[in-house]
DNA sequence: CTGTTGAAATTTTTT
DNA sequence: ATTTCAACAG
C-alpha cells in the first residue's frame, strides 16, 4: 500500500479521469471521445491498482494491437517509477508491472489455450493459420467440393472466408449475413454452407486454429468446469481498450471472465467504431449498463490533443451522423490554424501538394515522424510512395500487406510449420509444390503417406517422385527429418531452410534479390526466439508491420514520415495530418454505397482520420483520376472524374479553409500548347473546366 | 499429372 | 491489377 504515491498519481488528471482511475471493483465503462486522454486514464488506473497493492500478474490488459499493450505497460511502469521515490514501500515496481498479462484477445487466447487447451481436446502443438493460410484452405476445399464448376462463378476464396468469419464473429446466421453484407453471394448459400462445414472439419483434422477459432476456443475453455474456473481465478482485474471495436464473441469472453462484471473496466468511443466488417459492434458498449446493472459510466469529453479549429471540423462531421451519442469535444487549445481543404487537379498534384507541405513543416521544425498521411485503402498510397522513394524521403507504411504475408516469407515459414505440425496440409502443400514436377495431386498423396506414418518424415524416403524433382526431393526429405528432430534455435533451422530454398526463389518470383534480403530478416527475427513454436506463433499473431520496419539502415530510419490506412491509425496522433483521396468512392469506399449502416461507418472512419491531428489538418482530393479502378467503379476505364466526399457537406466545409485548385506549371504549358490559336493566354476558369472533360 | 497460356470475372479496412 | 479456370502440350 502506498497511499501517498497514489495521491500524487492523480494530480495531473481532470475530475472525470480521476473518477475512472480511482473506481473500485464494480464494472466500469469509460466513454472516452477522441483524444480525451483515454490511454492516460487506463495507464493511470493500472498504476493505481498496482500501487494499491494488486499483484500485477493478476491484471489482464486487453488491447487492439500488441504495440498498444506494450506501450501502456511501459507507461504505467515509468509512471510508477517516477512516483516510487514518494512512496515508502521500496519495492521494485518496474519488475512488477512487467508481469501484467497484456496483449490482444487473440494473443491472450493463444497463451491460455497452450496452457489449458487439453481440457477441451486441443492438441498442445496446434498451429495458427493466418489470413492467407485460411484463405488457401478455403480455396482447396472450394475446388475439392467441385464448387468452381458452375454456370456463374462461385465467390473467391477470400470472399468465402470473409463470409464465414462474419458469421462466426458476429454470431450471425448465414442467411442474414449474406443478405446484409454479401447480397451478390446469396445464390450460393447452400454450397457455402457445405464449404464451411468442410472447412471446420478440415481444420480440426489438421490440428490448426484460425483467428476466429482462438476466440471460440477461449469461450469453450471458460465454459469448461475445471479450466474455466482456473482461468477466472487468474485475474482480479480485466481492462479492455477500444471496446467499441470488439465483437460479440469478445463480449462473451468478458462476460465469462468477469461474471457480475467484478473487476472489469472497458474503455471505448462509439463514434470511432470502424471494424464492423470484422463483426465488431457498438452494441457491446451500449449493452454494458444493461448487462451489469451496477455499472458505473464515466464520460470524458475534454480533448487534450487537438486545437479547437481541428475539433470544429471533426465535430461538424460527427454532427451529421445518423445516430449515436451526441458528443461535442472541446479543447483548451483555442488557437490554431483552420484545417485546409485542398482540391487538386489529379493524383500527381495531390502528391505534389502533400510533399511540399510536409517538407515545409519539416524545415520549420516538425519532424517527419510527427506527420502522417492517411488514406482509406492501402493501395491509395502507391503513387505517393513512388514519389517519396524517388525523392529519398524516408517513410514507414502501416496497414496493407504485411511482411509475413508475402509469398516468399510464407514459403520459408512453411518448412518450420510442417516440422512443427506435420498435419498442417496448407503448409505441407506449400513446400511440396515448390519442387518441379510436383503439383497439388502428388502433394496430397505425399501428405497422406506422411499422415499414415504418424508424421515421421522418413516415410518419404522410399518414395519416388518425377525425375525432375528427384535431386531436390532427397534434399527436402533430409531437411525435414533434420527439422523435425529439433525445437530450439529457430534461427539455425531457418538458415538450413534458406540454403535449400535459395535456388527456387528466382524460379518462383521476380525480384529475387529484394526477396532474398527479406528472408535474411526473417532469420534475424527468429534469432530473438528460443523455441520454434514461440517464433511461429508470433509470426502468425503479430507479424512485423512493414518491410521497411526491418530493412534499411538505422541512421536513415531515425526520422521517417508515416503513411497509414485510417484503420491502422486508430489511437495515434500527429502534429500534422494529411488525409488524401477524400473523394466519393474512396471515402466512403464505393464498395459499400448501398447500405446506410455501412455508410455511417465510413463517416466515423473519416471522423477518426480528422481527429488524429493535433494542430495541422489537410484534406485533399483529386478531381480527376488517370488510373483505372479508382473511384470510377469500373475496372476498364483509363480515367474518371471524381466527386468530393459526401461527408464534406457545405456545412462541414465551413470548418475548413478551401483552397482554389492550382494546376502545376508543366501541365499549364502542355495545356496551352494544345489550345487553338486565339485563346486568351491567362489561366481562366473556363479553361480549367475544359481540362476536366477533355 | 504438371505447367503454361489466355480469357473472363472481380469488392477495402485486420486480429 | 489480380485471381480463377479451362484448354492444351509435354
Amino acid at each position: 500500500m502506498a497511499p501517498i504515491a497514489a495521491d500524487h498519481l492523480i494530480e495531473t488528471l481532470n475530475f472525470e479521469q480521476r473518477q475512472a482511475v480511482e473506481h473500485g471493483d464494480g464494472p466500469l465503462l469509460i466513454v472516452a471521445g477522441a483524444g480525451t486522454g483515454k490511454t492516460a486514464t487506463l495507464v493511470h488506473r493500472v498504476a493505481w491498482l498496482i500501487l494499491r497493492g494488486s499483484p500485477s500478474q493478476r491484471i489482464l490488459l486487453l488491447t487492439f494491437t500488441r504495440r498498444a499493450a506494450a506501450e501502456m505497460i511501459r507507461r504505467a511502469e515509468s509512471l510508477i517509477a517516477s512516483l516510487d521515490g514518494l512512496s515508502a514501500t521500496g519495492n521494485r515496481p518496474s519488475t512488477r508491472v512487467g508481469r501484467i498479462w497484456g496483449g490482444t484477445f487473440h494473443a491472450i487466447a493463444t497463451r491460455l489455450l497452450r496452457r489449458y487447451g487439453e481440457a477441451i481436446g486441443l492438441s498442445h502443438n496446434f498451429m495458427i493459420h493466418d489470413r492467407t493460410d485460411s484463405e488457401d484452405l478455403m480455396g482447396v476445399l472450394r475446388t475439392e467440393l467441385g464448387l468452381h464448376k458452375a454456370d456463374q462463378r462461385f465467390p473467391q476464396k477470400a470472399t468465402c472466408l470473409d463470409i464465414y468469419s462474419r458469421c462466426v464473429n458476429a454470431q450471425e446466421e448465414l442467411t442474414s449475413a449474406l443478405t446484409k453484407y454479401f447480397p451478390w453471394c446469396l445464390p450460393w448459400k447452400e454450397n457455402l454452407r457445405k464449404l464451411f462445414d468442410a472447412y471446420v472439419d478440415r481444420k480440426r483434422k489438421s490440428a490448426v486454429l484460425d483467428y476466429d477459432d482462438l476466440l471460440v476456443c477461449w469461450i469453450e475453455l471458460l465454459d469448461h468446469p475445471r479450466a474455466g474456473s482456473a482461468i477466472r481465478r487468474l485475474f482480479d482485474y480485466v481492462l479492455v481498450d477500444e471496446y467499441q471495436d470488439t465483437n460479440p464473441l469478445q463480449a462473451q469472453i468478458l462476460y465469462r471472465l468477469c461474471p457480475e462484471g467484478k473487476g472489469l473496466t472497458c474503455v471505448g468511443d462509439d463514434a470511432q467504431s470502424i471494424y464492423s466488417f470484422r463483426g465488431a459492434t457498438v452494441y457491446n458498449m451500449l449493452e454494458f449498463p444493461k448487462r451489469f446493472p451496477n455499472a458505473t459510466v464515466v464520460t470524458l469529453e475534454q480533448n487534450y490533443r487537438s486545437t479547437q479549429p481541428v475539433l470544429n471540423a471533426s465535430n461538424a462531421v460527427l454532427r451529421e451522423a445518423r445516430e449515436g451519442y451526441r458528443k461535442t469535444l472541446w479543447s483548451e487549445r483555442k488557437e490554431g490554424p483552420k484545417p485546409i481543404l485542398a482540391p487538386c487537379m489529379d493524383e500527381d498534384e495531390q502528391t505534389e501538394f502533400v510533399i511540399e507541405r510536409i517538407l515545409d513543416f519539416y524545415n520549420r521544425g516538425i519532424a517527419l515522424r510527427r506527420q502522417a498521411v492517411l488514406f482509406r485503402a492501402s493501395f491509395h498510397s502507391i503513387g505517393l510512395e513512388a514519389e517519396l522513394l524517388r525523392r529519398r524521403i524516408p517513410f514507414h507504411k502501416y496497414g496493407g500487406l504485411k511482411f509475413a504475408e508475402t509469398a516468399h516469407v510464407k514459403d520459408l515459414l512453411a518448412f518450420l510449420r510442417v516440422a512443427e505440425n506435420p498435419r498442417d496440409l496448407i503448409a505441407g502443400t506449400r513446400i511440396l509444390v515448390m519442387l518441379p514436377g510436383i503439383g497439388p495431386r502428388t502433394a496430397q498423396k505425399l501428405l497422406n503417406i506422411l499422415a499414415q506414418a504418424g508424421g515421421n518424415f522418413s516415410a518419404w524416403r522410399d518414395h519416388r517422385v518425377a525425375s525432375a524433382a528427384a535431386q531436390s526431393w532427397k534434399e527436402l526429405v533430409d531437411l525435414m527429418v533434420w527439422l523435425a528432430a529439433r525445437e530450439a534455435n529457430p534461427a539455425e533451422q531457418l538458415a538450413k531452410v534458406r540454403a535449400f530454398y535459395a535456388p527456387f526463389l528466382p524460379q518462383l518470383y521476380d525480384n529475387p534479390i529484394a526477396r532474398s534480403r527479406d528472408l535474411e530478416q526473417v532469420e534475424r527475427i527468429a534469432s530473438r526466439y528460443r523455441s520454434r513454436k514461440a517464433f511461429l506463433t508470433e509470426m502468425a499473431l503479430d507479424p512485423p508491420n512493414s518491410t521497411q520496419d526491418l530493412s534499411g539502415n538505422p541512421e536513415l530510419e531515425e526520422d521517417y514520415l508515416v503513411l497509414s490506412t485510417i484503420h491502422s491509425a486508430k489511437g495515434l496522433e500527429w502534429d500534422a495530418v494529411y488525409v488524401i483521396h477524400a473523394t466519393d468512392g474512396n471515402i466512403p469506399s464505393d464498395m459499400v454505397t448501398d447500405c446506410e449502416e455501412l455508410i455511417e461507418e465510413e463517416r466515423r472512419l473519416f471522423y477518426v482520420a480528422l481527429t488524429r491531428a493535433r494542430t495541422h489538418l489537410f484534406v485533399c482530393y483529386p478531381m480527376r483520376y488517370f488510373r483505372p479502378g479508382f473511384s470510377t467503379g469500373s475496372f476498364g476505364a483509363d480515367f474518371g472524374l471524381a466527386q468530393i466526399s459526401r461527408f464534406l457537406t457545405p456545412k462541414v466545409c465551413k470548418a475548413f479553409e478551401e483552397l482554389v485548385p492550382q494546376m502545376p506549371r508543366h501541365q499549364i504549358e502542355d495545356f496551352e500548347h494544345d489550345l487553338p490559336d486565339g485563346e486568351p493566354d491567362h489561366f481562366t476558369n473556363r479553361r480549367y473546366l475544359r481540362r476536366l472533360w477533355s
